[in-house]
DNA sequence: TCTGGGGTCCTAGGACCC
DNA sequence: TCTGGGGTCCTAGGACCC
């Protein structure tokens, strides 16, 4: 009876969320897209079984999709964030401590319970998460968060009914025997290179090494990543998620851009739906930084630049970041480059409000009016759909660098000019 | 022609202070 | 000719995650 982390993962999350409006696909394979239709970024298990990896080039795959019967889907977030947002919603009903960890994973922290009534309560949240949504999950049940995920992994690759607990040290030490370190949470492929050279080669192996020796080659990261593998809790649930730090807005083009108007269109585009998100959150930032870049896979000259500039007072409003981000482009484009992705970074970011306000910032009614024309943008914006009211400065004619997303799904849950109709 | 977007954390090294 | 020790803060870069 002590406490227990359940892993909760959705199976194969975009290609789920579009079969659950698409139901004549069950059973088919079925892949989506990254932003820009670039690259796969999830498979159904039939895709899977083709031999699609993750993260391969589309354009390399057209021939093959249309041969196999593959049904590709641009990404659609508006559609997954919601549909993510019901499913957390349900797992919230199961337990008090819970962390939404990503768009298709949360943590739940279970206390108390008993070997039986954690495997009962996982196939109760399958069934329940399964019947209210259409979303297929798996659950991996463990001591430590880390143990949870690889438990997770098993019970998505084992079959079965989607549940496994991991528990008792010789179950655990086979279990990690047959996983590589850079398959646990936390050892990434260059960390996986480095132990393999050191003769670390399962999670086993790293299990057992010296904490010295582990706090040497990987930090005290990796450290805690190791105690965790010997079921000693390090990595607590995050309830309530720290306040974020920075945040970004970025794309590729739909083509490669050369002239600098179109790339200040673009980063005026993104300068303005940072600032939403900026806003929406409830944040004030007090740096800026723009980047940009040339396609790197292609050949020919490579350029990238990236510059960062402190704002004269901490500000949510577009109003002001736009023209320190304009600013910002000019200063590191450089011509003759064809442009791949530019991107837009707040920085140091703080709660808007019960701040020390400075003299520099516009105040009093300045300021009323300014934060009142944010809050119509943003009111208009969602109601009216986003982009209804931009500044001219993202342009007003064809937007040659907006991204391609040829093959998008409709938003059946979020817009009502969208909504599925039933026959 | 065509290869995503959005985050966090840790460390090393330099600047600076007394 | 001789030239310490200890601390903080900041930044860039690398690694990780989904």
């Amino acid at each position: 009876m002590r406490d227990f982390y359940l892993m909760v993962d959705c199976n194969n999350f975009y290609a789920s969320c579009e079969r659950v409006f698409a139901p004549r696909l069950d059973g088919r394979p079925v892949v989506v897209l990254s932003n820009n239709d670039g690259c796969v970024i999830a498979r159904s298990n039939e895709a899977k079984a083709l031999g699609v990896a993750m993260g391969e080039p589309a354009y390399k795959r057209e021939d093959f999709f249309a041969k196999n019967g593959v049904h590709v889907f641009s990404s659609n977030y508006a559609l997954y964030g919601d549909m993510s947002a019901r499913v957390m919603q349900i797992l919230g009903r199961f337990a008090d401590e819970t962390e939404v960890y990503s768009i298709d994973e949360c943590f739940l922290l279970l206390r108390g319970l008993s070997t039986s009534s954690l495997l009962r309560t996982a196939r109760e949240i399958r069934r329940t998460v399964r019947q209210w949504t259409g979303i297929p999950v798996c659950v991996g049940i463990a001591r430590t968060k880390t143990l949870a995920k690889i438990a997770n992994r098993l019970a998505k690759k084992n079959g079965g009914d989607g549940v496994c607990l991991l528990e008792g040290e010789e179950d655990i030490d086979a279990v990690l025997q047959g996983l590589e370190t850079g398959d646990i949470w936390g050892i990434g492929r260059k960390n996986a290179q480095r132990l393999s050279a050191c003769g670390v080669h399962t999670a086993l192996d790293l299990k057992g090494q010296d904490d010295d020796w582990v706090r040497r080659h990987l930090t005290v990261t990796g450290l805690r990543t190791v105690l965790e593998l010997r079921q000693i809790p390090c990595i607590a649930l995050e309830d309530t998620p720290p306040p974020a730090r920075s945040l970004v807005c970025s794309r590729s083009f739909g083509t490669r851009i050369q002239n600098l108007a179109s790339l200040e269109e673009a980063v005026s585009a993104y300068v303005q739906r940072a600032g939403e998100k900026l806003r929406r959150k409830g944040l004030v930032a007090a740096a800026v930084q723009v980047f940009l870049e040339t396609n790197r896979f292609q050949p020919g000259p490579q350029y990238a630049g990236s510059r960062c500039r402190a704002l004269p007072a901490p500000t949510a409003s577009t109003l002001d970041l736009h023209g320190p981000a304009l600013e910002i482009l000019r200063d590191i484009h450089r011509p003759g480059y064809k442009y791949q992705k530019a991107g837009v970074i707040l920085l140091d970011l703080s709660p808007a409000s019960g701040r020390q306000l400075s003299f520099l910032e516009p105040h009093g009614e300045e300021k009323t009016r300014r934060d009142a024309l944010m809050r119509v943008m943003d009111r208009i914006n969602t109601v009216q759909g986003r982009g209804t009211l931009t500044l001219a400065a993202s342009g007003l004619g064809k937007k040659e660098w907006h991204m391609r997303q040829e093959r998008r799904s409709p938003c059946y849950t979020t817009s009502w000019t969208e909504l599925p109709v039933a026959r």
